[in-house]
DNA sequence: AGTGCGACCCGAACGC
DNA sequence: TGCGTTCGGGTCGCAC
Protein backbone atom coordinates (compact mmCIF):
# COMPACT_ATOMS: atom_id res chain seq x y z
CA UNK A 1 0.00 0.00 0.00
CA UNK A 2 1.41 3.21 -0.91
CA UNK A 3 -0.28 5.96 1.19
CA UNK A 4 1.17 8.89 -0.37
CA UNK A 5 -0.38 8.86 -4.14
CA UNK A 6 -2.24 12.26 -4.31
CA UNK A 7 -0.81 12.48 -8.34
CA UNK A 8 -2.60 14.47 -10.85
CA UNK A 9 -1.22 14.00 -14.23
CA UNK A 10 -1.70 17.18 -16.40
CA UNK A 11 0.68 17.49 -19.47
CA UNK A 12 1.64 14.16 -18.88
CA UNK A 13 3.65 15.26 -16.06
CA UNK A 14 3.00 14.12 -12.11
CA UNK A 15 2.09 16.71 -9.95
CA UNK A 16 2.58 15.82 -5.97
CA UNK A 17 0.57 17.54 -3.15
CA UNK A 18 1.58 17.36 -0.24
CA UNK A 19 -0.74 19.64 1.55
CA UNK A 20 -3.24 19.05 4.45
CA UNK A 21 -5.52 16.83 2.54
CA UNK A 22 -3.10 14.33 1.83
CA UNK A 23 -2.10 14.06 5.46
CA UNK A 24 -5.88 13.74 6.45
CA UNK A 25 -5.91 11.04 3.96
CA UNK A 26 -2.47 9.01 5.23
CA UNK A 27 -3.86 9.45 8.52
CA UNK A 28 -7.51 8.12 7.94
CA UNK A 29 -5.55 5.50 6.12
CA UNK A 30 -2.43 3.85 8.60
CA UNK A 31 -5.83 4.08 11.09
CA UNK A 32 -6.92 1.43 9.42
CA UNK A 33 -3.77 -0.29 9.55
CA UNK A 34 -1.70 -0.04 12.21
CA UNK A 35 -3.46 1.00 15.65
CA UNK A 36 -2.72 -1.30 18.36
CA UNK A 37 -0.42 -3.50 17.10
CA UNK A 38 2.61 -4.34 19.22
CA UNK A 39 6.12 -2.84 17.85
CA UNK A 40 8.80 -5.10 17.75
CA UNK A 41 11.56 -3.39 16.25
CA UNK A 42 12.20 0.01 15.20
CA UNK A 43 15.62 0.59 12.34
CA UNK A 44 16.80 3.89 11.49
CA UNK A 45 18.69 4.31 8.50
CA UNK A 46 19.27 8.00 8.09
CA UNK A 47 19.82 9.99 11.35
CA UNK A 48 18.35 13.38 10.39
CA UNK A 49 14.72 12.70 9.75
CA UNK A 50 14.65 12.54 13.51
CA UNK A 51 14.95 15.74 15.22
CA UNK A 52 16.63 15.12 18.58
CA UNK A 53 17.22 11.23 19.94
CA UNK A 54 17.34 8.54 17.07
CA UNK A 55 18.01 6.21 19.68
CA UNK A 56 15.95 7.21 22.59
CA UNK A 57 13.08 7.46 19.84
CA UNK A 58 13.85 3.77 18.98
CA UNK A 59 13.87 2.67 22.36
CA UNK A 60 10.34 4.72 23.49
CA UNK A 61 8.57 2.90 20.45
CA UNK A 62 9.73 -0.73 20.99
CA UNK A 63 6.84 -2.68 23.38
CA UNK A 64 4.76 -0.10 22.54
CA UNK A 65 1.89 0.54 20.49
CA UNK A 66 -0.07 3.24 18.56
CA UNK A 67 -3.33 3.92 19.85
CA UNK A 68 -4.65 6.59 17.48
CA UNK A 69 -3.15 8.84 14.73
CA UNK A 70 -4.11 12.98 15.04
CA UNK A 71 -3.50 15.59 12.61
CA UNK A 72 -2.79 19.24 13.04
CA UNK A 73 -2.13 20.74 10.32
CA UNK A 74 0.13 18.95 8.16
CA UNK A 75 2.05 17.33 11.17
CA UNK A 76 0.77 13.80 12.12
CA UNK A 77 0.47 12.67 15.27
CA UNK A 78 1.08 8.96 16.81
CA UNK A 79 -0.16 8.62 20.07
CA UNK A 80 1.88 6.24 22.42
CA UNK A 81 0.91 5.52 25.68
CA UNK A 82 3.09 8.52 27.33
CA UNK A 83 4.48 9.71 24.21
CA UNK A 84 3.50 11.61 20.70
CA UNK A 85 5.53 10.60 17.41
CA UNK A 86 5.34 14.04 15.51
CA UNK A 87 5.52 13.66 11.58
CA UNK A 88 5.72 15.97 9.17
CA UNK A 89 5.87 14.56 5.43
CA UNK A 90 7.10 18.14 3.75
CA UNK A 91 6.72 17.33 0.01
CA UNK A 92 7.68 13.79 -0.48
CA UNK A 93 7.42 11.45 2.45
CA UNK A 94 5.04 8.93 2.12
CA UNK A 95 4.34 6.06 4.44
CA UNK A 96 4.33 2.48 3.15
CA UNK A 97 2.91 -0.60 4.89
CA UNK A 98 5.10 -3.83 3.16
CA UNK A 99 5.81 -7.26 4.83
CA UNK A 100 8.86 -6.82 6.91
CA UNK A 101 10.77 -9.63 4.44
CA UNK A 102 10.31 -7.40 1.79
CA UNK A 103 13.40 -5.64 0.20
CA UNK A 104 14.46 -2.08 1.85
CA UNK A 105 13.93 0.31 -0.56
CA UNK A 106 16.68 2.89 -0.90
CA UNK A 107 14.20 5.89 0.25
CA UNK A 108 13.30 4.00 3.31
CA UNK A 109 14.64 5.73 5.89
CA UNK A 110 12.81 4.04 9.01
CA UNK A 111 11.40 1.02 9.59
CA UNK A 112 8.82 -0.14 12.27
CA UNK A 113 8.17 -3.41 12.61
CA UNK A 114 5.12 -4.89 14.58
CA UNK A 115 4.55 -8.22 15.65
CA UNK A 116 2.79 -9.34 12.83
CA UNK A 117 5.39 -9.24 10.69
CA UNK A 118 4.60 -6.55 9.03
CA UNK A 119 6.20 -2.86 8.54
CA UNK A 120 5.17 0.60 8.50
CA UNK A 121 8.05 2.23 6.44
CA UNK A 122 8.48 5.61 5.95
CA UNK A 123 9.99 7.00 2.60
CA UNK A 124 11.13 9.91 1.39
CA UNK A 125 13.29 10.73 -1.82
CA UNK A 126 14.18 14.40 -0.76
CA UNK A 127 14.53 13.44 2.80
CA UNK A 128 13.20 16.47 4.16
CA UNK A 129 10.66 15.00 6.14
CA UNK A 130 10.90 14.84 10.04
CA UNK A 131 9.88 13.33 12.68
CA UNK A 132 9.85 14.20 16.35
CA UNK A 133 8.86 12.74 20.06
CA UNK A 134 7.50 14.52 22.62
CA UNK A 135 5.64 13.80 26.04
CA UNK A 136 2.58 13.74 25.88
CA UNK A 137 1.98 15.96 28.40
CA UNK A 138 3.95 18.63 26.42
CA UNK A 139 2.55 18.32 23.19
CA UNK A 140 0.40 21.76 23.19
CA UNK A 141 3.53 23.38 24.15
CA UNK A 142 5.62 22.03 21.26
CA UNK A 143 6.87 24.80 19.28
CA UNK A 144 5.93 23.07 15.75
CA UNK A 145 1.95 22.11 17.27
CA UNK A 146 1.66 25.68 19.16
CA UNK A 147 2.20 27.88 15.81
CA UNK A 148 -0.24 25.95 13.74
CA UNK A 149 -3.10 28.91 12.59
CA UNK A 150 -6.34 28.30 11.91
CA UNK A 151 -7.63 25.32 9.41
CA UNK A 152 -9.32 25.91 6.64
CA UNK A 153 -12.27 23.19 7.69
CA UNK A 154 -12.09 25.32 11.39
CA UNK A 155 -15.68 27.09 11.65
CA UNK A 156 -13.23 29.54 13.71
CA UNK A 157 -11.79 30.86 10.50
CA UNK A 158 -13.80 33.70 9.56
CA UNK A 159 -12.91 36.98 7.42
CA UNK A 160 -12.52 38.66 10.64
CA UNK A 161 -9.64 36.50 11.65
CA UNK A 162 -7.62 37.17 8.36
CA UNK A 163 -8.42 40.71 8.31
CA UNK A 164 -6.74 41.05 11.57
CA UNK A 165 -4.35 38.88 10.95
CA UNK A 166 -2.96 40.25 7.34
CA UNK A 167 -3.79 43.57 8.75
CA UNK A 168 -0.78 46.28 7.87
CA UNK A 169 0.90 42.94 5.75
CA UNK A 170 2.94 44.44 3.21
CA UNK A 171 3.84 40.63 1.59
CA UNK A 172 2.16 39.11 -1.30
CA UNK A 173 -0.90 37.70 -0.60
CA UNK A 174 0.11 34.31 -1.70
CA UNK A 175 2.88 34.46 0.93
CA UNK A 176 0.74 35.08 3.62
CA UNK A 177 -1.58 32.15 2.49
CA UNK A 178 1.51 29.80 2.93
CA UNK A 179 2.34 31.36 6.38
CA UNK A 180 1.28 28.29 8.33
CA UNK A 181 1.02 30.19 11.84
CA UNK A 182 -1.86 32.13 9.84
CA UNK A 183 -3.85 29.28 8.29
CA UNK A 184 -2.44 26.00 8.59
CA UNK A 185 -2.60 23.49 5.46
CA UNK A 186 -2.41 25.68 2.69
CA UNK A 187 0.62 24.57 0.36
CA UNK A 188 2.21 25.86 -3.11
CA UNK A 189 -0.39 24.13 -4.79
CA UNK A 190 -3.59 25.24 -3.15
CA UNK A 191 -2.47 29.07 -2.32
CA UNK A 192 -2.67 29.26 -6.28
CA UNK A 193 -5.74 27.59 -6.45
CA UNK A 194 -7.60 29.26 -4.18
CA UNK A 195 -6.39 32.48 -5.40
CA UNK A 196 -7.64 31.56 -8.87
CA UNK A 197 -10.69 30.36 -7.21
CA UNK A 198 -11.22 34.04 -5.18
CA UNK A 199 -10.54 35.71 -8.17
CA UNK A 200 -7.72 37.80 -5.81
CA UNK A 201 -4.03 38.42 -7.67
CA UNK A 202 -1.64 36.72 -5.66
CA UNK A 203 0.96 40.10 -5.91
CA UNK A 204 -1.89 41.63 -4.03
CA UNK A 205 -0.30 43.20 -0.38
CA UNK A 206 -1.95 40.84 2.44
CA UNK A 207 -2.98 44.16 4.17
CA UNK A 208 -4.70 45.24 0.93
CA UNK A 209 -7.66 42.51 1.09
CA UNK A 210 -10.83 43.90 1.79
CA UNK A 211 -13.12 41.63 4.75
CA UNK A 212 -15.32 40.34 1.02
CA UNK A 213 -12.32 38.74 -0.04
CA UNK A 214 -10.79 37.27 2.76
CA UNK A 215 -14.13 35.79 2.98
CA UNK A 216 -13.97 34.58 -0.78
CA UNK A 217 -10.81 32.92 0.13
CA UNK A 218 -11.63 31.23 2.78
CA UNK A 219 -14.96 30.07 0.96
CA UNK A 220 -13.02 28.37 -1.46
CA UNK A 221 -9.78 26.97 0.39
CA UNK A 222 -12.47 25.17 1.93
CA UNK A 223 -14.42 23.95 -1.12
CA UNK A 224 -10.95 22.96 -2.21
CA UNK A 225 -9.80 21.30 0.36
CA UNK A 226 -12.88 18.90 1.04
CA UNK A 227 -12.90 18.08 -3.24
CA UNK A 228 -8.82 17.04 -2.26
CA UNK A 229 -10.11 14.62 0.70
CA UNK A 230 -12.38 13.42 -1.04
CA UNK A 231 -10.10 12.93 -4.03
CA UNK A 232 -7.65 11.33 -1.81
CA UNK A 233 -10.06 8.71 0.15
CA UNK A 234 -10.56 7.91 -3.67
CA UNK A 235 -7.25 7.88 -5.17
CA UNK A 236 -5.89 5.45 -1.97
CA UNK A 237 -9.35 2.76 -2.45
CA UNK A 238 -8.47 2.50 -5.98
CA UNK A 239 -4.98 2.66 -5.87
CA UNK A 240 -3.56 -0.15 -7.92
CA UNK A 241 -0.78 1.15 -9.85
CA UNK A 242 1.14 4.28 -10.31
CA UNK A 243 -1.32 4.72 -13.36
CA UNK A 244 -4.35 4.59 -10.91
CA UNK A 245 -5.38 8.09 -11.79
CA UNK A 246 -8.98 8.48 -13.11
CA UNK A 247 -10.45 11.46 -15.31
CA UNK A 248 -11.73 13.87 -12.71
CA UNK A 249 -8.50 14.39 -10.96
CA UNK A 250 -7.39 15.83 -14.39
CA UNK A 251 -9.99 18.38 -14.08
CA UNK A 252 -8.75 19.47 -10.74
CA UNK A 253 -6.01 21.80 -11.13
CA UNK A 254 -6.94 24.96 -12.55
CA UNK A 255 -4.19 27.60 -12.37
CA UNK A 256 -1.14 25.18 -11.09
CA UNK A 257 1.29 24.46 -13.99
CA UNK A 258 -0.82 25.55 -16.29
CA UNK A 259 1.24 28.35 -17.89
CA UNK A 260 0.77 29.37 -21.20
CA UNK A 261 -2.19 27.39 -21.19
CA UNK A 262 -5.80 29.08 -21.69
CA UNK A 263 -7.82 30.00 -18.59
CA UNK A 264 -10.61 28.47 -18.16
CA UNK A 265 -12.57 31.34 -17.75
CA UNK A 266 -11.45 33.77 -19.99
CA UNK A 267 -9.17 32.04 -22.34
CA UNK A 268 -6.15 33.93 -22.04
CA UNK A 269 -3.05 32.41 -21.41
CA UNK A 270 -1.94 31.64 -17.54
CA UNK A 271 0.87 33.38 -16.30
CA UNK A 272 3.54 31.82 -14.21
CA UNK A 273 5.92 34.38 -11.98
CA UNK A 274 7.91 33.49 -8.63
CA UNK A 275 7.16 35.03 -5.50
CA UNK A 276 8.86 34.05 -2.36
CA UNK A 277 10.92 32.10 -4.42
CA UNK A 278 7.65 29.66 -5.19
CA UNK A 279 6.49 28.99 -8.73
CA UNK A 280 2.99 31.40 -9.04
CA UNK A 281 0.37 30.40 -11.70
CA UNK A 282 -2.35 33.31 -12.04
CA UNK A 283 -4.90 34.51 -14.43
CA UNK A 284 -4.13 38.86 -14.84
CA UNK A 285 -7.33 39.04 -16.17
CA UNK A 286 -9.37 37.26 -14.27
CA UNK A 287 -7.90 37.84 -10.57
CA UNK A 288 -7.83 41.29 -9.43
C1' DA B 1 9.00 42.82 14.60
C1' DG B 2 8.35 42.14 9.73
C1' DT B 3 10.19 40.58 5.58
C1' DG B 4 13.08 38.10 2.22
C1' DC B 5 16.11 34.62 0.92
C1' DG B 6 19.39 30.70 1.02
C1' DA B 7 19.82 26.01 2.69
C1' DC B 8 18.28 21.58 3.09
C1' DC B 9 17.65 17.22 -0.68
C1' DC B 10 17.62 14.60 -5.04
C1' DG B 11 15.08 13.10 -9.22
C1' DA B 12 13.25 14.93 -13.34
C1' DA B 13 13.50 18.01 -16.90
C1' DC B 14 16.09 20.84 -19.58
C1' DG B 15 20.15 22.79 -22.39
C1' DC B 16 24.00 21.99 -25.00
C1' DT C 1 24.08 9.86 -26.16
C1' DG C 2 25.72 12.00 -22.26
C1' DC C 3 27.00 15.44 -19.56
C1' DG C 4 26.12 19.57 -16.55
C1' DT C 5 22.52 22.75 -14.87
C1' DT C 6 18.08 24.15 -13.15
C1' DC C 7 13.91 23.45 -10.81
C1' DG C 8 10.63 22.41 -7.15
C1' DG C 9 8.29 21.39 -2.87
C1' DG C 10 7.79 23.13 3.09
C1' DT C 11 10.08 25.03 6.66
C1' DC C 12 13.88 26.87 9.32
C1' DG C 13 17.45 30.07 10.32
C1' DC C 14 19.79 34.01 9.32
C1' DA C 15 20.36 38.88 7.58
C1' DC C 16 18.57 43.21 7.09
Amino acid sequence: MQTKIFHVKINMKVIKMPEIAEVETVRNTLKKRILNKKIKEVKILYNKIIEGDSKELAHVLVNNEFKDILRVGKWLIFELDKYYLLSHLRMEGKYFIKNHEEEINKHEHVIITFADNTDLRYHDTRKFGRMKLVKKEDLWNTEEIKKQGKEPMDSSLTSKYLLDKFYHKTMPIKTALLDQEIISGLGNIYANEVLYAAKILPTREAGSLKEEECQALINQAKIIIEKAIEMGGTTIKSYTSSLGVTGKYQDFLKVHKRDGMPCYTCQKPIKKIKIGGRSTYYCEYCQK
